[in-house]
DNA sequence: GCGCCTCTGTCAGCTTCCCGTAAGCTGGGT
DNA sequence: ACCCAGCTTACGGGAAGCTGACAGAGGCGC
């Protein structure tokens, strides 16, 4: 999954990327209001997570644009201000929740995670592609009900491509997911990552496989004959 | 297990805190009903134990607000004032138990128990992972039916591995259960009782496995092949 | 009080394994 | 037959975790 942060303070952005990491998010820091437009405008995100406090300017601004443009990904708003003017105003101009520093770093996950799960979007708490489990809040993989240990990168691969299942994933999409803006990509680590996906699943008995569909991508599907 | 205690009195507050460490819950005490709703919002306890008597207002009030918000963590409500009035205010307002100060300790502990083993808990009176036991009333481990003896510690972190077996279980969510919110974790702490689980248990003939997930904890289960 | 012992947490050095890269191989499509 | 996308294997750097030793804090018996 991944994130648009917006946050100023420098320190407390590199934070934030290695905890969400941790939790399987893929964030994009930016420090000001005119980086976090950019950004939103060359990619998409499933959730930003926007400080208020911004040096050049309002981080409202930021979601009022964004909201005149019809577009609805989750918002949650993260600032110092505790009063409640600030709260319903971030509220009313179409912030989803409301974060006051400071703040865990596991609430911050847990909402994020409660956003996500939110209609038209794309979770459930497990997913399942033939005996294949993914529960997407602890993170786990299991195999006809037995715990599979893939590694961090690992386990993000495998996420794309069961919230998509039947679907094809293209390469550059993985990559982004995995990476971020930071696109770092001077080699073929996705392909490694997916052999090392298959191997395991293989290993384990699993009746699921992951295809290749060339110049496009993959996709994961349910093991058709035994 | 891990316990927010609200209570005034820094003395028994300290003295509540070794107690109940000495039954393996992690204690975190706050003396005002306003650091109580702060702890509540930060953090995910097992049970509260809640003096009536604060000096910044009433108990009650916090205990309230839990149960607007459909919060069913188990409240024990601890008071000087014995009358039957308070007592039915607080059960009326959601506390599940009440103790009358002065109260010996073992009774405290003793109900704290009854408590978690409520409904939705997790909880039977004892786990068990391939031959691994855990009483989880008398604290105490048995390989294969041959008790072993570990240290409050080691029981600690074994018995939050043994709850959630079979799935993965943060580091940081094991330090906090150990240290509470006064999270002096400069350490490796976790890692080492870890080790000194695995030894232990590798020497009593355990069939039962800790797995390490690199980058984000540790899993207990049931040993494969023989 | 005095030694003895266990439990705890810390540290330093070692080991393991993840991660990304690279280099050569395979196979499908034209 | 050739080319290129993808597959496979190998490897080095570095982080994460493991491990053995140790010192301080209690607790216990004497």
């Amino acid at each position: 999954m991944r994130l648009l942060v917006v946050e100023d303070n420098a320190e407390l952005g590199a934070l934030l990327t290695k905890g969400l990491a941790a939790s399987g998010f893929a964030a994009d820091v930016v420090g000001t209001a005119q980086d976090a437009r950019e950004a939103l405008a060359a990619a998409r995100y499933a959730a930003i997570v926007l400080d208020l406090g911004l040096p050049d300017g309002d981080g409202l601004g930021v979601l009022r644009k964004l909201r005149e443009r019809r577009d609805t990904t989750p918002v949650l708003v993260l600032t110092a201000r505790s009063s409640v003017r600030d709260r319903v105003t971030g509220l009313r101009d179409g912030a989803d929740d409301y974060l006051v520093k400071p703040f865990a770093l596991e609430e911050l996950v847990a909402r994020l995670h409660a956003l996500l799960r939110r209609p038209g979007e794309l979770l459930g708490r497990s997913l399942r592609v033939g005996n294949v489990v993914f529960d997407t809040e602890a993170r786990q993989v299991f195999v006809a009900d037995t715990p599979q240990f893939f590694s961090l990168r690992e386990v993000a691969v495998l996420e794309i491509l069961m919230r998509r299942s039947g679907r094809v994933v293209s390469k550059k999409l993985v990559e982004d997911h995995l990476f971020g803006l930071s696109g770092d990509v001077g080699s073929n680590a996705v392909e490694v990552y997916i052999h090392r996906l298959r191997k395991q699943l293989a290993d384990s008995g699993a009746k699921a496989q992951i295809h290749t569909i060339r110049g496009v991508g993959y996709l994961i599907a349910e093991e058709k004959e035994p």
